[in-house]
DNA sequence: CATGAATGAGTCTTCATTCAT
DNA sequence: TATGAATGAAGACTCATTCAT
């Protein structure tokens, strides 16, 4: 959900009933970035979502820049999180990288695709940010990165090729899935993986 | 090379050292659009590039849309032409889907990720147009679609998913590929086919 | 005066000196469009006028349509009070068309031919408007409908081509009227509803 | 017929079977700028209509003025010829003045309302030309102004409300008339200056 | 905290016009 | 006579941003 996904972050203790701003602006700048691209969520359209003035969001973000940027912390903290549960409960490394998938497809498929922010496909991001927001990503992509490390394959075997296939075609799920269709998103991890075992371990 | 996709269209013979500039328009719109979308790629970015002012280019292209149009069908016929090609040099069914593979990112990584245009991901495209774009690209994925039914698989291997992974990890090449880094284009196709070979032939 | 035509509206106080944009806006443009048109009196004259920048007009009118449609409305709504009180003095049929006629050309001359833009040759106004701008007119000519049909007149006597004659010569005055010249704009009416008089019930 | 009006000016002979192209771009200006405005004709539109390039039309014209200059020129003469016509075949002034309404409606209504182009009310013409197409259209009106004269009138009588009214009500029709509808072009006049006639000489 | 009002640069597009060929 | 190709100015409109209140 959402919520669970960015709104755990609140920095500033937020006094009263009132609605927390901030967090109601990152969140609807999720859904609406996750939908049309970062240069197609407006500032007016974020503002209208929570109901104020465009003027208005500049009291709580410097930029639409430094709203993205948090935005992005927030969406990697969290799919962090997410797949280090999944796989905290196996043991075994094919069954670790597979949890790792299935969260993390699951993050980008059942949030509304907001967490397809956080890959370098996602439509044009600010030129400025780039740096930040890559390294980032960069430690988010260690956790599969150990996780493949820890397989047992045959000598010779590209794990960078590995986790970039399968970094492609979990991401690229956003493309053409369809919820409610054919597939649940952890068919999508469950297939590659099982490919892969196949390949590799049987 | 972008000429090569688009260049083999010349209906009129173009007069001596004279710049063809409806090509040279294409040819620019691609690599910006490629680059930075197609919102991203301002029709002055475009009109720039090729070194005329912005209301020119409405004497070659109707409109940006009708240019991207055009763009669209160039890049799917020549990529078509391509993956034929290649396919055509093969018998074995594993051969020719590896060889499709190899021509899809190459086209997609020589061009500079024109390709990546083609794709229903490709950052906002325009909305009116989706109707005919789609049918061009699904003519175009129909050929990956034929190569697979041609593969001797287990009962119940759903190809559909096989399909869909194949195109992410290709499409998503152009996210992180580096040209004259650690792999080459072929690699990469060359890699995944290779875990299904070994996965469901071997 | 335009000021007198529009300026009855403000739903909210506005605060002392500072200027009431939104009716200056109208006022202008307004008064551009008399001159020169819909289409003749771009954003640009309209924001000049006012001495903001175009760009600034759309804070106040969410589009050029939506400007002319609120202007269309008051202008409407203006002459209609101001014929329908213009009559209220009479009781006689005749005098009571007339009383309306002089209301009529008098708010179209004072107005600097304002009204003109609700009228149905309004020199191209925006074309998907027209439905709601002409059920407003139709509105203001039933006054007049009434008024011919209260006329005690020969049997068999066009009454649509009288009110289409009638406003025929008035709306037609802004073409050659002159401001200061020989005659009142009063004068017009008068003459054209007195050769009615005379040649229907003299 | 537009033919008629406009087509018989030809000022350089033309050799061959080839249309004039002069005359022909004339014709369909006419028709345009009747239907659109002469801003909203644009030069596309009129080169469109007769087959050629925008830029060709500079061949045969010096300017969009100068065009429009000469086109108001023709459908003066073509109205003059018309109205003098019309009048030539009556004696009683009274009957005059009627064909000479009925040939200026019929001009107006049955070629397309391209005549209107000949009224002050034409949706802004050029700001140059405006004395040029001043004095043609003054020495079209004086055609009327004559017939006003000759008629025998009750003494005090404002000859020139009378003529202005009577131009309102013809020149007004093109607003409001619909071909096929209830009434015929000369209704409009016919119902006019019977009124007239009625009043004054009744 | 938020609004009201504006800015300035940019978006796609249209138009009258020019001129070498 | 006409075309092919461009220009430059203007069209309506959007957007991130600012700032006094």
């Amino acid at each position: 959900m959402q919520t669970e996904l960015a709104g755990k972050k609140k920095t500033k203790p937020v006094k009263k009933g009132k609605v927390n701003r901030r967090a109601e602006l990152l969140q609807k700048a999720g859904e609406l970035m996750a939908d049309k691209g970062y240069e197609g969520a407006s500032m007016r359209n974020i503002a209208d979502a929570v109901g104020i003035l465009p003027g208005s969001v500049y009291y709580h973000f410097e930029s639409k820049e430094a709203l993205f940027e948090e935005l992005h912390r927030n969406i990697v903290a969290a799919m962090t999180q997410r797949v280090k549960d999944a796989v905290a409960e196996f043991t075994d490394p094919w069954d670790r990288l597979e949890a790792a998938a299935c969260a993390h497809i699951e993050g980008l498929l059942e949030t509304g695709n907001q967490v397809a922010i956080v890959s370098p496909g996602f439509a044009r991001q600010p030129e400025g940010i780039e740096s930040v927001v890559r390294e980032e990503r960069r430690t988010y992509e260690d956790i599969f990165r150990m996780l493949l490390d820890a397989l047992d394959l045959p000598e010779g075997t590209d794990r960078t090729l590995m986790r970039l296939s399968l970094f492609g075609t979990l991401n690229w799920a956003p493309v053409w899935f369809q919820p409610g269709g054919t597939y649940k998103p952890s068919d999508i991890a469950h297939q590659h993986i099982g490919v892969l075992r196949r390949a590799y371990s049987g």
